[in-house]
DNA sequence: GTCTATAAAAAGATAGAC
DNA sequence: GTCTATCTTTTTATAGAC
């Protein structure tokens, strides 16, 4: 989990702003943040005015433009969150090590907690990524695109190791975000299913539609 | 594929605005309507003003309101084009008949063909849903579901039938749903792949996923 | 640091001329 | 059927008092 101070988390217009600002107001930040994205994921990013997002977060328009810059710099920080914390699980993931197979499981299980655990931050990414403009947008892309090759990576290292059968990887790997990412519809803390108990049966599917036993 | 006189594109308000219009009102309503789901993808739905509608319609605000009652619903019709030929093919699937097997085989491939088919107007569907309001939500909602059953009775008769292992149905409906709908991001006419080539590869997939051999 | 007031632009929709 | 002009509301953002 990144920690509302964490360096990550002022990635984008924060780190280029100049001055530091408080812990404080650092930590005001981020439930801005926070709140924002329930609103975004209810309402639609356009759909919600600055006096909606001004109630949900109990603040006049003065303050709230006292923590950000404009709305699109709230909605990218919305994305930044949601790509720190997916690429810190893949890099567990790569840190530990093992079989493509177990590689691929641990990813499966590391998405699946932060689609879990951030179901409003995900919501947004995956709706209102066409409303970030310029750099932000260049810079989404590239994050966005960077996770999907590790995943590709592994698919790949699987099939040359002789474990999975000769797929198509990049093909593959779109199938495996698909079947992973979708679950932001309908994966929800309290609900039915937690992330493991989704992540087991989702590896074990596709595990077996690409091993190479059999074959 | 549902031509532009089709009673069922009429579903909506339409068939319930009374007094009958015109063969050549209906083509050119059917042309705003692709034409608008095209700009609607592109820059969102909110995003999007009516002036740019307009513009991308070739049309003044007057004209434009001449085809049209509001903009939901434009956005409306939308949806329906695509539940339209979603259902469509799971009609033809269930026509067909066949073993559980080779009926989601076929789901996948109908399922495909609209999203290779409707690139512009799936987008809106799985990004701008949200947007509907009151009975239009509510609609969307229960057609949507309906699809959604359709796959999980597949699955369940395969289940009963031995042919596939015992996963959780409503569960593996939703990681085929997501599979298949993602495919909305990067399956294009014209592109690297075309449907046929990607849900071909996609069922072998699953059904070695799910499949109740070696067990 | 937070407020109210205000600005300037754009939104969706309508009226009425042609 | 299509246009232009207009209405009303709302938008994002800023200014300046406190």
């Amino acid at each position: 989990m990144t920690p509302a101070g964490d360096p990550a988390a002022l990635r984008q217009d924060e780190a280029t702003a100049g001055p530091h600002r408080s812990p404080k107001w650092q930590a005001r930040r981020q439930a801005i943040i926070g709140t924002s994205a329930r609103v975004f994921a209810q309402r639609g990013y356009h759909a919600t005015g600055l006096t909606e997002l001004c109630a949900a977060n109990g603040l006049g328009k003065g303050a709230l433009y006292h923590y950000i810059r404009s709305k699109e710099e709230l909605l990218a920080a919305i994305h930044d969150r949601v790509m720190d914390e997916v690429m810190a699980g893949a890099d567990r993931v790569a840190a530990a090590g093992g079989s493509p197979s177990a590689q691929l499981t641990m990813l499966g299980d590391e998405l699946l907690d932060v689609i879990h655990r951030y179901p409003h931050h995900v919501w947004v990414f995956l709706h209102e990524f066409p409303a970030l403009t310029g750099e932000r947008a260049e810079q989404f892309r590239v994050r966005r695109r960077e996770y999907e090759q590790r995943v590709e990576d592994v698919l790949r290292a699987g099939i040359d190791a002789g474990d999975f059968r000769d797929v198509d990887a990049r093909l593959t790997a779109l199938a495996w975000l698909g079947m992973h990412n979708y679950t932001y519809l309908w994966l929800r803390p309290g609900g039915r299913l937690s992330a493991r108990n989704v992540a087991k049966p989702f590896a074990d599917l596709f595990l077996r539609g690409i091993s190479a036993d059999g074959e």
